[in-house]
DNA sequence: CTTTACACTTGCAAAATGCAAGTAAAGTTA
DNA sequence: TAACTTTACTTGCATTTTGCAAGTGTAAAG
């Protein structure tokens, strides 16, 4: 089930062979977003991930050591999904596409306010963020 | 053929709808590398793309205005390829992605010389690749 | 004028994706 | 405690995308 394939040692290749498709960084996302998530709540997000391709991009992730799931604390029947400090460490990556998009498409005022945050000071917020998912 | 199928208005989704797969951003960044590329330049990469994927890669970077294609100025059989100005803004993503790459693997030694140059002055980096770019 | 270089295109098999329905364990309700 | 619901998946199958190999057309070179 888990083929790593590398293509070439270039860091680019290497990123995009783990996570260069059109779901997992999304997941990503959901997860620097709301730090844990559940099965469900990914399956709620905007974008409408088919069930099956959602748990066969969070084995890969987990595989991959950038997630990593959790009890739930309320019940057994529940999963929580974390990211791991490698995910967490995703965080520039994130950041920097969406002031990419925010440079070229029209993006949710929301997610406008909180880029402005970020640039004004972008070494602070990447900290404080990390700290908060961290813990 | 250019069917722009937005998932939702998420700056992220709407990046990775344009550049979200294993190849594009190897394309982007042969030509943040080189500047300029002709065909065979992508085709001769590392990663060995097929030629079929590659056309259709380029054309869908080329609608999606990230890259453009120029005349060679030496032969009317050659074909160039270049960033726009939309593509060379994901300089800063490709940076990031090189950073946590070199943080999780192991990466050649070339490329970790130059991630020791953009450590060193991130924005004055990119804001002379930036102007390399440009002209 | 034949050969080579270059930028693609085409055909087809294999893999990934997407949709709908199903399953099993856990929790909730009557 | 029996029936129902919630949760996290799995399964089957049609559609789409990918990958490989071979082919095509135009321009340049010999």
């Amino acid at each position: 089930m888990s083929k790593v394939k590398k293509r070439s040692d270039c860091p680019v290749s290497c990123s995009l062979d783990i996570w260069g498709d059109k779901w997992s960084l999304l997941i990503v996302r959901d997860l620097l977003f709301a730090k844990e998530c559940t099965y469900g709540d990914f399956l709620k997000s905007g974008e409408g991930i088919a069930t099956n391709i959602l748990a066969a991009r969070l084995l890969a992730l987990e595989e991959n050591k950038i997630i990593e799931k959790l009890a739930h604390p309320d019940s057994k029947a529940k999963v929580l999904y974390r990211l791991t400090r490698k995910g967490i460490d995703l965080l520039p990556v994130m950041i920097e596409i969406n002031l990419w998009a925010e440079k070229y498409f029209s993006i949710p005022e929301d997610r406008k306010a909180l880029l402005k945050e970020v640039k004004k000071d972008k070494a602070g917020f990447i900290k404080a963020t990390i700290k908060e998912l961290e813990r």
